[in-house]
DNA sequence: TTTATATATCAAGATATATTGATGTATATA
DNA sequence: TATATACATCAATATATCTTGATATATAAA
């Protein structure tokens, strides 16, 4: 029950609908890359991302500097079904614009 | 989106998932066998029902001076695997316990 | 037509969640 | 070792949601 609460609670937030479907189009992202696509702050993201990565829809992986998040693998049955209903919701999401500043 | 944040909302409580899965395992049930059931004040039953109805989980088939709710029919597929996973949860319900004094 | 039952809704307070700005930590480069 | 970049976390405030008790409405029986 806590954990159905956790996964169900993680995307029940317009901005964690937008981040979540983003992952899933562009695939792996730094928080800055994110952070620079939606002119949110970064605390911001940081946070929502945790919720996601808790809510079990993402993994990250730290290489250097940076945190790449990325849809999890493998994904169980019902969070897969969540992530396709939410990719026929019509969703708008920015582009994705590279923010890092160094390579 | 905003449908969708409704139906996840909907079910984003302890409390709801409870009288969504009481519903569920005995079938149509009226306000008053619920508020008998779980010893709940009225009023939360009443707009915890609401909220699962807006949701789009449940119907209501007022009947006399009563309210019978019950799972909505059709159901479509996403929210029918939401069901089926709150089934797999385990979830401690009371016993059905009928609550109305009049017949 | 008065009263009891069943249900819905409102207002107030309690609790939970989101946003922001500040700060902390880690990594890499100058 | 000093500085910049990337990210996480905290504290304060704002906003949303839940619970309760009071009240309103509708139905049916006395």
């Amino acid at each position: 029950m806590d954990i159905f609460l956790k996964t169900i609670g993680s995307i029940n937030d317009e901005t964690r609908l937008k981040i979540l479907h983003f992952i899933d189009v562009n695939g792996e992202v730094c928080v800055c890359d994110i952070e620079n696509s939606f002119e949110m702050i970064q605390s911001r993201i940081s946070r929502h991302l945790k919720i996601l990565k808790d809510g079990g829809f993402l993994k990250v992986d730290r290489r250097g500097r940076w945190a790449y998040y990325s849809i999890r693998t493998p994904l169980d049955q019902f969070r897969q079904s969540i992530l396709k209903e939410i990719s026929c919701l019509d969703i708008n999401i920015p582009l994705l614009n590279k923010g890092c500043k160094v390579e």
